[in-house]
DNA sequence: GAATTATATACCGATATAGGAATATGTCAA
DNA sequence: TTGACATATTCCTATATCGGTATATAATTC
C-alpha cells in the first residue's frame, strides 16, 4: 500500500490548494471551465482534472449549457470536516474560556441545528 | 512537480486518517508514543513518523519525561481550516435559512472572538 | 558497562498523485 | 461538412508519500 487516494474523501480533496481556490471562485456563483482557467491561472486540462476530483467527492455539480459546462459548489461534503475541526476549537477560541458561555453555545446549537441532516 | 508535501500545512497533515486518529486520542490528554501505538494499532515507526508530520505543522507538542516522550495536542493550526470551511456552512446548515439568526451569530462572534489571535 | 525499554531514523517498494503535452469528444455555426 | 470553440481524457515524468523492516539513539536498570 501507499498513499491514500486523494479522491477518497473531502479531507483529501480539499487539501490541495488549487482545489480550494477553485471552490472559492465557484462560491461566487456558477462558472464555466474557461472562467476557472482564467481566474485560477492553471492550464485547462489541470482545471478539468481538479474538477473531476471535486465532482467525485460531491463538492461541485455540473450543468450542461450549450457547449459549456457550468460548475457550481456544494459545500455539504465539508460538514464532516467542520464537525471534526470544531471539536478542537477550544484550542484557539477565547470563547471557551468561560464555562457559562460554552453551555450557552451548546444550548443554542441544539435549538438551531436540531435534526439538521443525515 | 508532483503531489504537494504533506508536511506543508495543517490541511495536508489532517487529510491522513491515521493522523486524525492520533489527534483524537491525544485530545483526551497527554500520551507517550507507546500508548498511541497500542490505541491506534499501527507499527511504532509509523506512529513516530505521523507524529513528526504533526509536530512539523505544530499540531502536537512534545515533552520529555524520562525515557518516554509525552505528546499533546495543539489545535491552533486547525483554525485556518475551521475558518475556510465555515464560509461554506451555508450549504449544509439550516441555521442560515433565516437572516435574523445569521445576524445574531455574526454579532455574537464579534463579541466573543474580537481580537482573538494573530 | 550490559541488558532493557522507548522512540526516532534510514532505507525500501509500491502507488497515487500534480502538472504538462497531445489528443479525443462534443457542441455550435457557417 | 467543415471549422471553431469548450471541455475531457490519455500518456508521460517526477516526486512525495505510506507502510514495512532494520537499525540508531537515548534513558533506565542491573
Amino acid at each position: 500500500m501507499a498513499r491514500a487516494a486523494t479522491t477518497a474523501d473531502a479531507f483529501n480533496a480539499v487539501a490541495e490548494p488549487r482545489r480550494r481556490q477553485i471552490l472559492d471562485v465557484l462560491s461566487g456563483g456558477e462558472r464555466p471551465v474557461n472562467d476557472l482557467v482564467r481566474l485560477v491561472g492553471l492550464a485547462q486540462p489541470l482545471v478539468s482534472k481538479h474538477l473531476r476530483v471535486l465532482r467525485e467527492v460531491g463538492l461541485v455539480g455540473v450543468r450542461d449549457e450549450g457547449r459549456q459546462r457550468m460548475y457550481s459548489v456544494n459545500g455539504q461534503p465539508l460538514k464532516p470536516i467542520h464537525d471534526w475541526v470544531k471539536t478542537y476549537e477550544r484550542s484557539w477560541s477565547r470563547r471557551f474560556d468561560r464555562l457559562d458561555v460554552v453551555l450557552e453555545e451548546l444550548k443554542e446549537v441544539k435549538e438551531d441545528d436540531d435534526g439538521e441532516d443525515e
